[in-house]
DNA sequence: TATTCATTGATAGTATTACTATTATATTTG
DNA sequence: CAAATATAATAGTAATACTATCAATGAATA
């Protein structure tokens, strides 16, 4: 039980934020409108100047909460993750079958993401859209493997070692599940991105596609592995 | 046969570039060189300015040649895609069993790169790094669907085009063979990027490791329909 | 042989970005 | 009320991503 429910409020690394947003007015507001900004202007557009601009506020206060806009990324997408992997576990808590479990996982991780009124300030909608359109670019970076040691990117990998450990309840014999476990987190992304810009990449068009291509994939060939 | 060979001379769209770079020294330089450099500070810390140094140029010449680093990134990726175009269809081009094909497009798209010595000023060692670390950086633009427009794309769409029909001559019941084919494309890259940087989130580490697995992925899928 | 033409190099200049530093002002708390 | 804290305003800097202009060179051509 202990990692069980470890991101409910949602608790994102010290080291990425100078200040936390959440404590302040100020801070929620950052992380409100940038999510609305970087959606709509994309990640290279958007710059603290633009942002202060548009909240009132001043550059330098921005400069308090987030050492620069990387971090901002970072703080944003880990919130991003954190939220995800709470959806995961809660759903699949209660569920007592492995197969189902899997299926239930693959469901949560690959279905367009719903607005949830907890968390007021943050349009998960659109921060679902931040994540397709500029995650990579958070980790494809020079800085990775320093960042990756001081604890940036803990809850994405620790979301990705979940799904792992429920495809291995399927499968112990599979030789692969962490790379089926980040192909279908990542991949998902991918499709999503591909339906929007090259359409004729993907078979993934209509709502349900994209759970249903790697619930497929997932289970013939873990089934495979069984019956083999 | 008219597609076949499409990309022999690895032919990339005029208006990626002002000047050919294959047209003169000068331009040949510019490519091998930003190969090294993107490849050793990353593509945020490449500059005209930088280049022009190591190359014993002026950055105003290289701007002779691409409008902006992105547009050279475009270059370099869409030469890579060519290439691997190239490789994709000699290799497969005399198997006459379908399985047997898709399993060798399979081993070209997922193997490390080995160096080609018939294009003596690119080492597509590294320029396989770029298009891991830095080729969704690419697309992942707001610029993306005016580009995709004007072309920029399809050498790479072409490929898995091409990918796709292998995908269906072995099982044209399946219902996801684009996704599948951008599955594995980019998921292949994005497996030797966890290698090296997330390594507990991926199975793939030996040579041959990443083939394996899709192949794997593939044939339980495909044969899984063929059999249901 | 002289000219002109294309290529490259050198220099300067601009707007923007991504900050840092300092000081002023407003608000909260002890 | 004083002190501490948060935020705002302003200024300044180095680097980036260009654009523009002009000079030097060398090759092709009249």
């Amino acid at each position: 039980m202990e990692r069980l429910f470890g991101s409910v409020t949602i608790k994102i690394n010290d080291k990425i934020f100078v200040k936390d947003p959440q404590s302040s007015d100020l801070g929620k507001r950052i992380i409100e409108q940038s999510i609305l900004m970087i959606n709509d202007i994309g990640f290279e557009g958007f710059t603290f100047k633009k942002l202060g601009l548009q909240i009132g506020s001043n550059e330098s206060s921005i400069y308090r909460y987030f050492e620069n806009k990387h971090k901002l990324l970072l703080y944003l997408t880990s919130w991003y993750w954190g939220w995800l992997e709470y959806q995961l576990v809660f759903a699949t808590n209660s569920i007592a079958d492995t197969s189902e479990k899997l299926k239930k996982a693959i469901e949560i991780i690959t279905r367009p993401t719903v607005q949830d009124s907890a968390f007021s300030h943050i349009n998960e909608v659109l921060l679902n859209n931040i994540v397709i359109n500029e995650y990579s670019k958070s980790y494809l970076t020079k800085e990775i493997d320093t960042e990756n040691k001081e604890g940036y990117f803990v809850i994405y990998k620790r979301m990705i070692e979940r799904f792992n450990e429920m495809i291995n309840a399927v499968d112990s014999e599979y030789k692969y599940p962490s790379s089926l476990a980040s192909t279908i987190l990542e991949g998902s992304l991918h499709q999503y991105f591909l339906k929007d810009h090259f359409p004729s990449l993907t078979d993934c068009h209509e709502k349900g596609d994209t759970t249903k291509y790697f619930t497929d994939l997932a289970f013939h060939t873990l089934n495979a592995k069984q019956n083999g």
